[in-house]
RNA sequence: UGGGGUGUCGCCAAGUGGUAAGGCACAAGGUUUUGAUCCUUGCAUUCGUUGGUUCGAAUCCAGCCACCCCAGCCA
């Protein structure tokens, strides 16, 4: 599949930075950072970041780095930087250099820290959590000053090392920037910018017990990184003063002693923020906080439940990453706040998958069939084209048999208008093989039908019938040759299409009962199982498939429906 | 009744004073040994709204309305 690349359309981030580089703002560079907090695993969401930093980036012959942002240990965990690691890289993504931590910069975190007590534009603060609360004012109402704010330069430099040497409880003290307690934006009101945590970090170990917060940490790591454009989403927006804050009201020289200049001609620039829209999805949830619940909870198989949006769960459903991609792209990137419809996904996975995915049949409801002119024991081993429109995808044996398996559904005894299927006296295609003609039904005791009886036009194969259009084509199984296999089938996790949205008070009494449907006992033909690998497959006329992840290890061979096909007809 | 944002077709989204791109969805045809794919065609006299400026406005100005974000020692 094509990635839009140099011709991916324009949007106002891609128009920003060409007008960065002809002006020579960061001497023409491009650097930007995807930064997670590794407490949960990447979703669709992540990917359009993930998506946007990287081929910003390479589209400008620069680079982008992967650093965890990880300044709250309590919640973050060495799993999930891993899983993150892996997704970008299943994405297709390649970062600059090591992975980087914002817990690498801790030591200059603390000096510059120290630097702003230094200069009189940070302080101790000992108000409690519920304090400083009210002491921040609300909305509509400025905030007051602490009590500590005038505290002397020298006691609040001391109270800090103690604070770093571990002298205090949790929550005993704080260290403030000095801004301004009446901004009328609340981030500004003399923010937090180290609190004290006695827990251990999944990098740093027990090194620290007080950790800096995102504030202070964010925009000191872009800049250390050399970062020229720092991407994030909109409800960053209100901090970008805060961003700035804490870069401008640093020693410049501190910063350019300590970041990461490896060309010795680079000018030293400020990095820049920039906000965009986050993907929203309908039928759906990204909230991390809302999809550690439900994988803690067991509602759903996982943090790879292939009906999450996770990028995890994606990949064990058989999306692929250049769908993804595709989609991140074709989504585009604004500053209004939209949520993409589902369709627009499915789209993206189909038109990718209808590429690359091999053709291969396999009856989900079987009901056999016997053709009566086809000699017992006879095994015609038909060649037929991995792809129609590829034949550079190459054939397969396909045994047809005088029993064979086709699709409870393929055939009704009393047809709607339209119907272009088995029935009786009426004729079908098998596909890849013969013409067959229905022509006596075997029922058993409770008038169930159990089986046809047809027979099988030997002019057809490979060659239209005489005298007659045949419409129906329908997919097959030789019955002795056919092997078993489970299907897994999802529909959308929630019925409703926010499940997020804020009249609803708890989104889990919205999961779609329907979500996930087991059919055992299918019939799937030998090829599709030769060597059990996790390749996409289209079951033709069903949809497409890929072996779940346990894939040869499986006692029975178990497949993921990705997607259906579109179907104008409905079955 | 604080601050910051956003409003262009059912959904996403270009457009930045010269008379509404594109994609998804949808609809109608055509091809087809997958009711798939593919192809063709259709789909906003109108840009949240009301006024104003202008020969000319989605684009500039003013007011109004709707929605989103911010009062974590989360990110």
């Amino acid at each position: 599949m094509k990635d839009h690349g140099l011709n991916a359309p324009s949007n106002f981030i891609r128009s920003m930075i060409s007008k960065d580089i002809s002006s020579g703002k960061h001497s023409g560079r491009v650097l930007t950072r995807f930064p997670p907090e590794p407490n949960g695993y990447l979703h669709i969401g992540h990917a359009k970041s993930v998506c946007l930093n990287f081929s910003l980036a390479s589209e400008n012959n620069g680079a982008c780095n992967l650093r965890f942002d990880d300044t709250n240990p309590e919640k973050e965990s060495q799993e999930y930087v891993d899983a993150i690691k892996e997704n970008i890289k299943w994405l297709g993504f390649k970062w600059n250099g090591d992975v980087r931590y914002s817990s690498n910069y801790f030591d200059h975190l603390y000096n510059l820290a120290m630097q702003l007590i230094q200069n009189g534009k940070a302080f101790v603060c000992s108000l409690s959590a519920e304090q400083s609360r009210e002491f921040r004012g609300t909305l509509t109402e400025p905030g007051k000053n602490s009590p500590d704010r005038n505290r002397s330069i020298r006691e609040n430099l001391n109270l800090f090392k103690q604070m770093k040497g571990g002298e205090f409880s949790d929550g005993a003290y704080t260290l403030r920037a000095k801004i301004d307690m009446e901004s009328p934006n609340i981030n500004m009101r003399d923010p937090i910018i180290y609190r004290i945590r006695h827990v251990s970090h999944h990098q740093t170990g027990d090194k620290w017990c007080i950790y800096p917060t995102y504030d202070f940490t964010h925009c000191i790591s872009d800049a250390i990184e050399n970062v020229t454009h720092s991407l994030c989403t909109l409800e960053f927006e209100d901090h970008r003063p805060l961003y700035d804050w804490i870069l401008n009201n640093l020693e410049l020289d501190s910063l350019r002693v300590i970041c990461d200049l490896s060309d010795s001609d680079m000018t030293f620039v400020l990095p820049q923020q920039t906000e965009f829209a986050k993907l929203k999805l309908n039928y759906t949830i990204m909230g991390k906080r809302k999809l550690k619940e439900m994988v803690e909870a067991g509602l759903v198989d996982g943090w790879d439940d292939p009906r999450l949006p996770t990028l995890a769960g994606m990949r064990r459903r058989g999306f692929t990453a250049a769908s993804i991609r595709n989609f991140c792209e074709i989504a585009g990137v604004s500053r209004s706040e939209g949520t993409v419809d589902l369709s627009m996904l499915e789209h993206c996975v189909r038109e990718d998958l209808d590429q690359c995915a091999s053709r291969v049949m396999c009856v989900l409801n079987p009901m056999k069939v016997t053709i009566r002119n086809i000699k017992k024991g006879e095994v015609e081993n038909l060649s037929l084209q991995n792809h129609p429109k590829n034949e550079s995808m190459g054939t397969r044996i396909v045994p047809f048999t005088r029993e064979i398996y086709i699709d409870k559904s393929d055939f009704e005894e009393n047809p709607a208008p339209g119907f272009k299927r088995l029935v009786l006296g009426g004729e079908v295609r098998l596909r890849g093989s013969y013409v067959i003609k229905c022509e006596e039904i075997l029922r058993n005791g409770e008038g169930e039908i159990i089986e046809l009886i047809c027979s099988a036009d030997r002019e057809t194969l490979g060659r239209r019938p005489e005298g007659r259009k045949v419409k129906g084509v329908i997919h097959w199984v030789s019955a002795v040759h056919g092997q078993e296999a489970t299907l897994m089938l999802y529909d959308r996790l929630f019925m409703v299409e926010n499940p997020e949205a804020k009249e609803i008070a708890d989104y889990k009494e919205f999961l779609n009962p329907e979500s996930l449907s087991v059919i055992k006992n299918c019939m799937i033909e030998p090829s599709a199982l030769e060597g059990r690998e996790r390749k996409h497959y289209q079951f033709e006329r069903e949809g497409y498939f890929i072996l779940d992840i346990e894939g040869e290890n499986m006692e029975y061979p178990v497949f993921n429906r990705t997607i259906t096909l579109r179907d104008s007809w409905g079955k």
